[in-house]
DNA sequence: ATTTTGACGACGT
DNA sequence: GACGTCGCCAAAA
């Protein structure tokens, strides 16, 4: 256990909380943890969610346009959209439609 | 040890 | 809105 990864525990634990069928950015989840411009940190946090021991919905997290760009961090070439579908998420060429009404802010809708 | 590379996004032009 | 630049900072090269 190390104490500095206190940034990257608490974007896995804020990802977990992201409801069913919805969806965040990880600059969104930056801001909520009031480090609005380390959106990339985030970004990494993300790549390396697979060590953690508890699943993290990775998938339910895009960029601040509602595109897929982690999609090839993903087993498969497709396995992120498919997982949103089966979610209910609509994505046509990597963009979520309806982003607006599917985005999930933490920095609102939580506490 | 130094440089480059990113699942990004805010800002300025 | 588009485009370039800058900040952020962990890992890999």
């Amino acid at each position: 256990m190390s104490s500095s990864d206190n940034f990257f525990d608490n974007v896995y634990k804020i990802a977990r909380l992201i409801p069913y069928g919805r969806v965040t950015s990880y600059g969104a989840i930056a801001t909520y943890l009031g480090a609005t411009r380390s959106a990339r940190m985030v970004g990494w946090a993300m790549n390396n969610s697979h060590n953690q021991k508890e699943e993290v919905p990775a998938h339910r997290v895009v960029n601040r346009k509602g595109l897929l760009t982690g999609k090839h961090h993903f087993d498969g070439t497709n396995l992120m959209q498919q997982l949103l579908e089966s979610e209910g998420i609509v994505v046509v060429d990597n963009q979520i439609q309806d982003f607006q009404k599917a985005f999930w802010n933490p920095s609102e809708e939580l506490s």
